[in-house]
DNA sequence: TGCTGTATCTGGTATAGACAACTAGACGGA
DNA sequence: TCCGTCTAGTTGTCTATACCAGATACAGCA
């Protein structure tokens, strides 16, 4: 219940039972929880602090309000969203399968006009360029491209092409990795892709390229992926926003 | 400034106002905002209502408090974030095209039993099937397909069909749109996409399979897309999650 | 039968005031 | 110089009250 002569906030304590009765499903999705009156007079307390520890509950997804009917327990929430920066050795394992790699290329060069200007470098500067087919449970998924310009992973070598790159290059990174934009398209595999990914000319293939930034705002590689239609689909879940 | 004879609450005007100053940059971050009094004395209204103001803001990340010191203006939000349900229209209108869209088919049918397990009713249900072809700036974008229980959208006709769906149904529901979940997939178009979207066959498209559900966690609706890869990307904002 | 008020629920908006907790600077004494 | 104390200002919490607007059920009328 409420304590009154408790030092936490009154509107706190609230929350914390609330939660409580849908943890313990008193409370499950599409239930009429009391109405803010009937918390107020029970606990003897005012509605507007009523009206403030249901407002958190609702800002956390926990309830939703509809004027005139009442104040309802809204889904369970969905754990780890997908919108998160994720590699393919992440990505794999959480679909439940065994990531591993082929390195196709690894060369440093300088950086073409179009690539320069996306991780923000000069044009002449030095950059990482490393191919790779990525399997999953041994079987072709993508063929890979990585970018990454030099001075931001100094000392990166084939080695470290053949794991994760990022358990090398993160440690070394001036802010950590914050944020990705990722642009999908539609594509059919063209010569390369089809010999990389055994696959014949023609055939579907999703193009994923990603832009990943440090905390600072800092570009800090581009990824360029091509993934088998036949065995990858991409999947996000989203969430409504209220305005 | 503040209208109290506006039909708009007191609350919302301000906060209007406060975005404003910072769209205009004459609020930069880290500037310190006027105290809740001094808001409540200026526009002659109750500190109260100024702390709902500054409330929604905060929860929408442009300000933050600090408890004996005052309010201040947050760093930029990266972007906003593309995780959120939206429909076909509200999408062409964040790119700066003009929506429309002609209608193909409209039917009520007995659903399909694969069709029946993801909307989650019994296998003889009745389901709204909508065709049609979206269009941006007159030009065909994609071909969509809307599968609606008849028991969630009663009374939807085509003329409905023809602008937003939402904007009947939206009203009609038991509980707001929460949450959608997007398979994304590349395919190649067979003759009924190659003729609804004027490409010969075989061209690439991105299949987009949508599940949308409401707040209580029943299954609303299932959109299957096919989008032209020459004229449609899909674009995603991540970031990093600190677990 | 079918429509239309109306009473009475609900959440939404707004007020005025009170005290608590915290911060920062001014002031004065050891 | 250093350290408490005081004070004025800030946000945080809470109360009691009022009226508005949407939803719903039902009585009562056409």
């Amino acid at each position: 219940m409420v304590d009154k002569q408790s030092p936490l906030p009154i509107y706190f304590q609230l929350e914390e039972e609330i939660k409580n009765r849908i943890d313990r499903k008193e409370l499950v999705p599409g239930d009429l929880i009391p109405s803010e009156r009937e918390f107020a007079e029970q606990h003897g307390i005012s509605r507007m602090t009523v009206r403030q520890a249901i407002s958190d509950l609702v800002n956390e997804g926990y309830l939703y309000r509809q004027k005139g009917k009442g104040t309802f327990v809204a889904r369970k929430k969905i754990e780890q969203p997908l919108h998160r920066v994720t590699s393919f050795t992440e990505d794999m394992k959480a679909r439940g399968m065994k990531p591993s790699s082929r390195l196709v290329r690894f060369e440093v060069v300088a950086v073409s006009d179009k690539t320069a200007e996306e991780l923000g470098v000069q044009t002449s500067d030095l950059v990482y360029e490393i191919q790779r087919v990525r399997l999953a449970d041994g079987l072709p998924m993508a063929v890979e491209t990585n970018i990454i310009p030099v001075h931001l992973a100094e000392g990166l070598t084939e080695e470290h092409a053949h794991g994760s790159l990022y358990d090398y290059v993160a440690e070394r990174l001036p802010s950590p990795i914050d944020y990705a934009r990722q642009v999908i398209e539609s594509s059919v595999a063209h010569e390369s892709e089809s010999e990389a990914l055994g696959i014949p000319k023609g055939s579907p293939i999703l193009l994923i390229q990603q832009n990943t930034y440090l905390a600072d705002g800092t570009p800090f590689e581009l990824v360029k992926s091509a993934y088998r239609a036949d065995r990858y689909k991409f999947i996000i879940n989203m969430h409504r926003i209220s305005d």
